[in-house]
DNA sequence: CGAAATTGAATTGTGCACAATGTTTAATGG
DNA sequence: CCATTAAACATTGTGCACAATTCAATTTCG
């Protein structure tokens, strides 16, 4: 991988396997979180909110954004959605009147419930080791720790 | 990771590892892309454009698409975009009336030389290994394959 | 205290992704 | 040969991402 001719290879790229692969894995949540009704970036948002208020802490739209490295230009909107399919709740914090806190409603409790077999029914579908899925993440995480200048968490 | 407590853990998930660690690369190309005025998929589009016609074939959009995973939905604004710059031409094939051939314009040609330095100038921003990026890039094409039933590329 | 800077969200605008549908052209099968 | 089917691209509509700007509320500091 010396020449710019093998460097602008489109095979040769991490960037462009990491984008695909990205959209690949997408695309098999997809039909699986039809069922809830939620796109892939709801569903990241309410595996946050879920593990949040379950550790008993309030979720701000900041603490989303930090979590899922989203701004308020993708977050608000999509909150939106949310809330108007009553899956939460948006309220202006009486302490700080800037912050908007978060908070599930029943029904967005109850998707949990739809919400817990995901995970396993995704495997399933992927002919590729759990093990190499633990690899693949360990790599992931290590450069996007790189790229950010993060703490590692545990694992 | 056996509960579904625990596999609805964000942090436990590979899909958002590789979800956030795409856009974070992305955004380190963004910089260095905009000195060209590409986006990363345009990038992307020039990369299999520049390669394919180095290597005297005609490209179709269906070509661009079947390379890219993107169909024309995303294609088609994309390389209207493109052309409005003056890259490429967009021409119906004179055998297949359906079809639409992709030709580099002087101006494309030119940006090639612009971009040679990107991929070397984006390793260089990455605090990682060669060597692990090429094993990512493994990891990656081979989750790419399992999904997608593909043949592998050499390497 | 009061001006300036900072923070937290919202808004606006552009460009992907992708589902769904439509349109034209080509191939196929009686 | 003609009807049917399939292929290639375009169009429409929705929902992210993200830059840039705005706005209100809060902190900071002279």
């Amino acid at each position: 991988m010396a020449t710019p001719e093998e460097a602008l290879s489109l095979d040769n790229q991490v960037c462009f396997a990491l984008y695909a692969a990205n959209r690949a894995v997408t695309a098999r949540y997809r039909p699986l979180l039809a069922d809830l009704e939620l796109t892939y970036p709801q569903y990241l948002t309410m595996l946050v909110l879920w593990e949040q208020e379950q550790a008993g802490g309030v979720t701000r739209v900041s603490d989303l954004g930090r979590r899922l490295r989203l701004d308020s230009g993708t977050l608000t909107p999509l909150l939106k959605r949310l809330a108007d399919r009553g899956l939460l709740e948006r309220r202006r914090s009486a302490l700080d009147e800037r912050v908007v806190t978060l908070t599930l409603t029943e029904a967005g409790w109850a998707l949990r419930e739809k919400a817990g077999s995901i995970p396993e029914r995704l495997l399933c579908g992927i002919g590729v080791e759990p093990e190499r899925l633990k690899a693949l993440r360990r790599e992931l995480k290590a450069v996007l720790t790189a790229l950010e200048g993060e703490a590692v968490p545990s694992d």
